[in-house]
DNA sequence: CCATAATTCTTTTTT
DNA sequence: AGAATTATGG
């Protein structure tokens, strides 16, 4: 069968254009991924070697997707094929030519906390108070400065307030932090090689020969330091091509420019511009849905996204009475979608910050229902395994006195604040490592043991390697002494970590400590090497970007919490948010459910939210709202009483006599509760009420002006 | 130097 | 509420 019956009109135009700038604008499940990856395919087939394609996309998800799904197009081929992120491109790029950027082999990246960590020392140095210069607020500002590509330099002759010329002094002395410790941060990723390739043009040169034809996925989230290194490598073939949706782009923040995408054209002239409308994924109804929040968006071009599946389920609207309840409700329902033969992976619930997981968390692991949380706290930042990390980087390098500080008192050692400061002077009047400045004492033993691991490092397998590291560092015994449920979690972890060892060495190969510490540095979740297992997904809506699943479940629809409080003051930022709202309602293939609740339990306060704009962004017929369960006795009548103290939705409609949680009499139905007033504009006699009713009758809509219906 | 108590932040989203 | 940092006393 050929690769390229599966496509419409458009897919096809998009995969077989083959030389020239290409910009697909590709609408939300339209088969972007299908296109790029036969695309790629359909170039191999035409003759292209595999080893000139360069194929980006935003995750290691996406790009591990990718590699499967060209795999199972061609085959073999799709193994040494560079598909990657931005940032393992780059760190591609640093390790084949390390020596021209200035760095020494061993260099290792510093995430994010370790850059905080310098930060923080700095402003100590300088005496510059943390509480009036937010070191977090520094951080965020180097990094998007190195991301506009602002020099320190350049940025000390702009800064013109307090802050920006605090920022000014910490940059530089960030810069050389990071040089002497012979160590970059994750922005050095996209800013060396953009360095590389100004400076020297034939290394340039080359890579622009070896990547005759270039993809990139997500262009609409590309940054400034993205844009400039895929301009570079594409200047000269100019056979690029990109991918990306102006409604997705959720990236601002990072200082993403959905723009990129609107200036392709007149970046490379003679582009051609392929439309994709057609939704493949998505029920009408969700589509509707979607459609109906994103042309809330001022700043946006219309367009027509069409989808020819069902109409299928409406979208359930719970509106829950606590983060309890919601939490409950979601337990409720996918208890009853397995139940209906529904596999927990094809479930995932989404929310706008990490912190909703917890108490999801909590309710699965009660209910016994096997989730994962894919992003979030990362397993590599729990304490025992950076303290592993940085006994196995000041291993491989002896410059990182950030690593080094972390451990030298890692287990308890007697070596306190005063023995590090005198060993800081030493390294400073000497103009050496902290590690060279060790002479004697108590830190010397710990020398002697970082220099025998050394030793070692080559002469083991990586996991016998890491084994060994700790035993002698006595991490291993310190947990096992201590005999506690947490020192055993650690434990495990520690074990957990062998194994991601053990995946690398078998899956690449590969011994060699250095490559795998480069290597772990890019991954930010340990999901991916863990085996596909059956279980509820838990993540953001960022995280979920680019994913579909069958059931959705869009909690937290409340206003502060999404959209965001911090969005609020801008349009612009309400724009992104409300993007973000569409990528997470275009996630789903079935059915999607919005969650909110009347009161949360937020940063240790309760706190009482009005409803999301979004969900009143939503066409109402497009909404089953079961807000309130059907009445069962009298007993269900008083506890629903109870909740509804607090709740602040009246429908001011003074020609309705009714509104939501009005109790009623109905001559044949008997007591009910008003459960939805639907109020109609046009013609107020006909606004209909949706009422619960004890069972057997339930829920009925009635026009509220009938007869047999009275308030009690 | 270190264990514990007290106090002060922190909360958007991520490679 | 929980983490992280700082103060206190042994």
């Amino acid at each position: 069968m050929n690769i390229l019956d599966k496509l419409n009109k458009q897919q096809l135009e998009a995969v077989t254009y083959k030389n020239g700038p290409l910009l697909v604008l590709a609408g939300a499940g339209s088969g972007k991924t299908r296109v790029l990856t036969t695309r790629i395919a359909h170039l191999i087939e035409e003759g292209v070697d595999p080893d000139n394609i360069l194929a980006i996309t935003f995750t290691n998800k996406a790009a591990g997707e990718m590699k499967s799904r060209i795999y199972s197009l061609i085959g073999y081929f799709a193994k040494t094929m560079q598909i990657s992120t931005f940032h393992s491109f780059g760190l591609r790029i640093i390790k084949e030519n390390f020596e021209y950027l200035g760095y020494d082999k061993n260099f290792v990246i510093f995430d994010s906390d370790d850059s905080l960590t310098i930060i923080k020392k700095i402003l100590k140095e300088k005496n510059i108070d943390t509480t009036e210069f937010n070191p977090r607020a520094i951080r965020a500002k180097i990094s998007s400065l190195k991301n506009e590509l602002i020099t320190p330099e350049k940025f000390k002759r702009q800064a013109f307030n307090d802050f920006e010329d605090v920022v000014s002094s910490v940059y530089s002395k960030y810069e050389d932090t990071l040089n002497k410790n012979n160590s970059l941060d994750f922005d050095d990723l996209l800013v060396l090689p953009i360095k590389l390739f100004t400076a020297k043009k034939d290394i340039l040169e080359k890579y622009q020969e070896k990547f005759k034809y270039i993809l990139i996925d997500e262009y609409q989230d590309t940054n400034e330091a993205q844009y400039k290194l895929t301009k570079l490598l594409a200047s000269k073939y100019k056979n690029i091509c990109c991918v990306g949706d102006v409604d997705q782009a959720i990236y601002g923040f990072r200082g993403a420019n959905y723009r990129n995408i609107l200036n392709f054209e007149k970046d490379y002239p003679n582009t051609k511009i392929i439309n994709l409308e057609e939704n493949y994924r998505s029920t009408k109804t969700i589509l509707k849905a979607a459609n109906s929040v994103i042309s809330h968006n001022v700043n946006r071009k219309e367009k027509n996204l069409f989808s020819n599946l069902d109409i299928g389920d409406k979208i359930s609207y719970y509106r829950a009475s606590s983060g309890l309840d919601e939490v409950n409700f979601v337990i409720d329902k996918i208890k009853e979608l397995e139940h209906d033969g529904v596999s927990y992976k094809d479930i995932v619930i989404l929310y706008r910050t990490n912190a909703q997981s917890r108490t999801f968390e909590d309710g699965l692991l009660k209910a016994n229902i096997p989730y994962k949380i894919i992003g979030g706290v990362n397993f590599y930042n729990r304490l025992e395994i950076k303290n592993l990390l940085a006994y196995l980087r000041i291993i491989h390098n002896p410059l990182d006195d950030v690593s080094l500080e972390r451990v030298i008192n890692v287990p308890k050692r007697g070596i306190g604040s005063k023995t590090i400061s005198n060993l800081a002077i030493t390294a400073m009047e000497e103009n050496v490592s902290l590690f060279d400045a060790i002479k004697s004492g108590k830190e010397l033993q710990f020398k002697n043991l970082i220099n025998e691991l050394r030793e070692k490092k080559d002469t083991l397998p990586l996991v016998d390697f890491i084994d060994l590291v700790l035993d002698k560092s006595g991490i291993k015994k310190e947990y096992e002494s201590e005999k506690s449920l947490e020192a055993d979690v650690r434990l495990e972890n520690l074990e957990e970590f062998k194994s991601v060892a053990l995946a690398f060495q078998e899956e690449t190969g590969i011994i060699s400590l250095e490559d795998f510490l480069l290597n772990i540095s890019l991954i930010t979740d340990n999901s991916e090497v863990k085996e596909e297992k059956n279980a509820v997904n838990l993540m953001t809506i960022h995280a979920v970007k680019g994913l579909e699943y069958d059931y959705v479940f869009l909690v937290g629809m409340e206003e502060n919490l999404f959209p965001h409080t911090n969005s609020l003051m801008n349009d612009e930022e309400i724009e992104e948010e409300r993007r973000l709202c569409y990528v997470a309602i275009t996630r789903c293939k079935k059915k999607l459910y919005l969650t909110n609740a009347r009161i949360r339990l937020l940063y240790g306060q309760e706190q009482i939210n009005p409803v999301s704009r979004f969900i009143s962004e939503i066409d109402d017929d497009l909404l089953d709202n079961v807000g309130i369960k059907v009445i069962f006795n009298d007993e269900d009548i008083k506890s629903e009483e109870k909740k509804v103290i607090n709740q602040e939705e009246v429908y001011n409609n003074t020609e309705v006599t009714y509104k939501v949680n009005d109790f009623v009499y109905h001559d044949t139905f008997g007591p009910g509760k008003v459960v939805s007033v639907i109020e109609n504009k046009k013609d107020p006699s006909r606004t209909l009420l949706k009422i619960a009713f004890k069972l057997p009758y339930g829920v009925k809509t009635l026009v509220y002006s009938h007869k047999n219906l009275r308030k009690v």
